[in-house]
DNA sequence: ATGCCTTATTTCATAAGA
């Protein structure tokens, strides 16, 4: 079975890309993040023997799951959600196969001294608390999808370029590391070239040219599922050529 | 990188992204 997750930076304007990799990829549960759409357009995917799950209202976020292996007890959104000041449309699960799959799109936190950087934090631990709660009933869970927090220094093209930014703070990287006590393995995709495996690359400046991106996409698993995982990859081919998302999406293989 | 690109919208300007 072949899993992925991609932020498509707007499911409307990446549609062609989004059929073609589809159709190339062949992956059986697709994540997508900042759909930015209240209406997906499901009738594209559906014609390549996809279900879809969307969660998403309006200009900005929005989450989505496509399956061509079942698509039941769909949730959007989580018990006590954070918002800002509302819940947003940053967070669906559905079950697929068996497995539970959470697409998430963390709130980016801009600055570290905004409000944003605080409700990031609230809706990293709100996570975690229902995921916990999934965890007692769905033994084989996935959550994954723009986490909006590179793990490790090795996880950004220059760590000196990051000081006193968001995305690198202990701690957003505790509240990775408090997903992971829960018993989530990080399922670390190889990069198709170059030494790092970055998921995101800024538009501007010839920053994907030059490999100077970050790794804040993210595929966590149980043991259960990490464990059966015989390839994951990025692939880098979709972040290249004409109006690309400025995400790669991760490809996960589970034997 | 200081949003130098890109997106959708309350559009020809703005807010947001990381």
């Amino acid at each position: 079975m072949r899993l992925a997750t991609w932020n498509v930076n707007s499911v409307t304007a990446r549609l062609p890309r989004l059929v073609d990799w589809l159709a190339a990829t062949k992956p059986d549960i697709v994540c997508l993040q900042e759909t930015k759409t209240a209406t997906f357009p499901a009738a594209s995917v559906e014609e390549l023997g996809y279900q879809v799950a969307a969660h998403g209202d309006g200009r900005w976020n929005g989450v989505a799951v496509l399956s061509r292996v079942g698509l039941d007890e769909v949730t959007a959104g989580f018990p006590d959600e954070p918002g800002f000041p509302g819940a947003e449309t940053r967070a669906l699960g559905v079950t697929c196969a068996g497995v539970r799959m959470w697409s998430v799109y963390v709130p980016n936190g801009r600055t570290v001294d905004s409000d944003h950087y605080g409700y990031k934090l609230a809706w990293l631990a709100g996570l975690r608390t229902a995921l916990e709660h999934e965890l007692a009933t769905h033994p084989k869970l996935v959550v994954c999808g723009d986490f909006n927090v590179a793990p490790a220094d090795s996880d950004v093209w220059d760590p000196a370029a990051f000081v006193g930014a968001t995305h690198v703070t202990g701690p957003e990287r505790a509240a990775l590391a408090a997903l992971r006590d829960l018993g989530l393995v990080d399922v670390v995709p190889r990069p198709l070239k170059g030494s790092n495996p970055f998921t995101y690359w800024d538009y501007r400046a010839g920053m994907f040219h030059q490999d100077m991106g970050m790794r804040i996409d993210l595929f966590y698993a149980t043991a259960s599922v990490a464990g059966e995982v015989t390839d994951a990859y990025i692939d880098r081919e979709a972040r290249k050529g004409k109006a690309p998302s400025d995400h790669a999406p991760i490809v996960v293989d589970i034997g």
